[in-house]
Formats: structure tokens, C-alpha cells, sequence
DNA sequence: TCCTAAATAGTTGTCCTACAACTTCAGGAG
DNA sequence: CTCCTGAAGTTGTAGGACAACTATTTAGGA
């Protein structure tokens, strides 16, 4: 096949290829382009598909393989993992809530309780390596897919180092779109899981009777290995279907 | 540096270089070889100290970095990842708990609660792709480190294709060499989490009063795709931290 | 005809060399 | 002291070659 793909990779953006290649194929994949099961373009088919190096197309199927995504057989082909239907977005992917229910089909919303300055915690100061009487931003808000509560979240940022404007984007609750903005995109993050049940976390009509949640106690890195906030997300359960792809 | 782990690494072993590599070097950054945040030899380095071409090297510590142990920066090196003491075991990294528990330092232990072989149930019968009414292994245990209960497990095998001998080892509950010997290592899995709270999950001492669990269900997979194991395994709330490494 | 084994084509795994892109640090100019 | 520049070191990408493995086809024998 002749070169399909090679405009969408850009060479000056910043991100790696193999990132970009990653991205694009990921979306084939999550657009039913091969069905589950399938046999996908060979790693051949595919740099020539993209313009880049076989190096290139093979780092970008590892990372998808780890994802749960693909499947990778030696002497054999790539094939679409076949997991009884739809492939939801996984754990182990760290991109923002709202980006994740939106491509699960529904209509992503917010609303923020509480936004203030104030000093950091004891272990808000230990996650994100501060002196003790730090400022910190502290967000409280609720993520809503099509107008129902999933979620309540408690995140906290340093603001040393963000410009007024950052915080305020930051307090509207783009929290990607505003470390973005600052040139502090998150590229990994460390996340505890547990189950809780108390009557103190949430708020409002969508509060859960039981008390119900699956806890993400997080904190997220810069590239250079900083830390860049930290937060407990409360996830009411029964409404979001965490997946995670385990691999040897 | 010389070459120093060559003869670790065997060109005939079944396995790929680059998951020798992994597991070698693995071990090494457990062992603390070097200290957390550190630099760790570079690719080149690392090529020449086990004798393999630097593709491998990047392969191995693309895996590593993906399992949170690492950290690769573009133009710096590799570094272990420091993430405030003990890296553990991550959610991601498919192995069983016992073996887990071994890591963590404790003595693991197990007691089977029920053993029988039965016909598949509904959902069974989905997540393993057999026909309705076929034979399967079920089994119910606890699991313990240092004799105190963590989670309460729930497992279905196929019985079709299995030997004997193969269903008496996994009865005695030591799945990973009973389906090891019958060739059957799953590489691979699906698990879906949840927060639960119940009285109906658990028996004996160890169930915990309040009845709250963190609940794994999973299908386990070979490489060719197809499933070989499904359960549920309930965690006490508290006895066990999960951890997960979340990246772009 | 049926089954087995060997040849064959196709695909991923590894190797090699080279250069590009990025980070870090030292040294000099202001 | 601060800022800029350059050099050295490291990971990222390129391209070509062969090894190892898988799946299919073909040839041969019972």
C-alpha cells in the first residue's frame, strides 16, 4: 500500500513519533477500522504507511500491546485483542476523567464546590516534595457523565511557579488544559486503589445512599520525574467500569 | 564496562532476549543496586554488559519503564524511579499472589475452602468461550501472609484438555505450576475492579466484620488469545495496597 | 484417499551502523 | 553574578540485513 498516514505525523510538534503513530493507531483501532480478532498491517505495511522507521511503528504497537489493545505473535502477525466487545479505556492509561467519559460516548460535566488557596497538608507537602507551609490550590468537584454523578475529586497543586492565569483555568476545572497551558503536562502518575465506605465523602443530590466508592489516591509526575499534584478521586461505584490489562 | 551478564542471557532458552533482559535487570533494581532516582547505566552500557544489541536493551527497558521501575528521559538517561520508598509489585504485572506476597516479604499461605468440578455457569461459560453445560474446575480459598487472611478467592478452570495429574495440582491450589505444567501459563489479563460490600463473601476468622472489598474479576488468556482462567478474588479492604503506574 | 513430513512464504525478533534530537554542564562574555 | 554558547553524553529514529518463528502449501508414502 502507498503512504496513507504520513501528513498526521509531525516531525516539529514536540511529541515523538512513536507517541503520535501510537495516538493515530489507537484511534483506527477504537474506530472499528479491524475487527476484533483481526489480523492488523504488517510492521512493514505500516512504516510505510506512516513515513517513519520500522523502529518506529514497533515501539508504537509495544506501548498499544500494553495497553491491551493489540496483541503482538511472533512469526505470526498483530491482531486486535479480542476481549468479548467493546474495549473501554483502561486504568493504566493516565488521561483526564472527563476525556475518558467522553470517549465513552456520554456527555462529560463538572462542578466545582470549593476552590481556595491555602496551606499544604502534611502528606500533600510529602507527595508533591514541599516545604511545609507551601500554597497550594485545593479543588473539590464533582464529574457528572449525561448530568449524573460518577465522581467527587480532591486535588491540590503547588502554585509556586503558576501564573495567575494558570490558577484561574486551573479553578474552572480544566486541570489538563491549564497544566498545559503551563507547560506542565503530566506524563505518569502513581495511583493507590481502595474500596471505602463513608458517609463523610461527596455531596448533594448525587451522593451515593451507601457510601459506596472505589478510591484513586494519585499522584502525578512531570517528565523530569517532579511531582505535580496530587488528589483522591472517589469514584461512586457501580457507575464507571475500571479495566486494567495485565501483563507478565 | 566488561561484559558481565552474558552467560545469564541463553539464545535457546524459548523465552526472547529482551524478557531475559528484563527479568535480569528487574531483579537487579529490587535488589537496590542502585538507589532510587539514580542513573543507571545507558543503553549502550547495558548492550555491552549482557552482549546484546541495544534494540533488546531498549525493549526490556521500555517494559520496565511501562511497570513504573524506571524512568527514560530523552537526552538524560534512565533512571530508577523514585516514588517515595519501596517500589512494589504493581496491579499491572500479571503474576500470581502468592508469589506477590513472597515479594513483599511475607510468608504466603492458602487454605481451599472447596474444590469441585462442575458444570459451567452462565457467565462461566462466556468469559471462557465454552459451550453451555461443559465441565469446569471450581475452586474456593483463602489466602493468607503471615498466616492473616487478605483475600478470599473464587477461580473456574476448563476441565477439557487437562490431565489428571494437572487438575490434582491445581485442586492443591498451586494454579500457576499446575497450568505451567500443562503448558498453560496465561501471559495475559482482563480485570475489571470494584468496591464491594457484603456478608455473603468470605468465611471463618479472617472475614472482616465490616464486609468491605476490593473485588478483581478476571479472565485470564494465553498468547494465542484464547481464556484459560476466570475469578473473583475479594481483597480485605486494608490488608493489601495496590498500586498502579498510569501513563500516557 | 488419508496422513505425515518437508518446503515455502510471510511475520516478528534481533543485530549493526549512522545520524537526529534532546539534556546537561562547563566555560566565556557581558 | 547572570546569561549565552558550545561540547559532550544520552535517548530517539533511520535503514538494511538476517535469525527465529508461524502458518500454509506441497510432495511423498502408507
Amino acid at each position: 500500500m502507498s503512504i496513507l498516514f504520513k501528513k498526521e505525523i509531525s516531525r516539529t510538534s514536540g511529541e515523538s513519533l512513536s507517541d503520535q503513530v501510537r495516538s493515530h493507531l489507537r484511534t483506527r483501532i477504537l474506530k472499528h477500522e479491524w475487527d476484533a480478532g483481526s489480523k492488523i498491517p504488517g510492521e512493514f505495511e505500516l512504516a510505510s504507511q506512516y513515513g517513519v522507521a520500522r523502529v518506529t511503528i514497533r515501539t508504537a504497537l509495544r506501548s498499544l500491546e500494553r495497553q491491551g489493545l493489540i496483541d503482538i505473535r511472533h512469526g505470526s502477525g498483530v491482531y486486535v485483542a479480542d476481549f468479548g466487545g467493546v474495549v473501554r479505556a483502561g486504568l493504566q492509561e493516565l488521561k483526564s476523567i472527563t476525556e475518558t467519559i467522553k470517549e465513552l460516548g456520554f456527555k462529560a460535566g463538572m462542578v466545582t464546590r470549593t476552590s481556595e488557596i491555602r496551606q499544604a497538608g502534611k502528606t500533600e507537602a510529602a507527595d508533591l516534595l514541599l516545604p511545609q507551609g507551601s500554597q497550594v490550590l485545593h479543588l473539590e468537584r464533582a464529574i457528572t457523565a449525561d448530568r449524573e454523578v460518577v465522581a467527587f475529586s480532591y486535588d491540590t497543586f503547588p502554585v509556586d511557579g503558576l501564573s495567575a492565569a494558570t490558577i484561574k483555568k486551573l479553578s474552572s476545572g480544566s486541570i489538563f488544559a491549564g497544566l498545559g497551558e503551563a507547560n506542565k503536562v503530566p506524563v505518569r502518575a502513581r495511583a493507590e486503589i481502595h474500596a471505602i465506605s463513608s458517609k463523610e465523602i461527596g455531596w448533594g443530590a448525587g451522593k451515593p445512599r451507601n457510601g459506596l466508592y472505589l478510591q484513586l489516591r494519585q499522584v502525578h509526575y512531570l517528565r523530569d520525574g517532579k511531582p505535580i499534584a496530587t488528589g483522591d478521586t472517589y469514584f461512586v461505584e457501580g457507575k464507571f467500569q475500571f479495566i486494567i490489562h495485565r501483563t507478565i
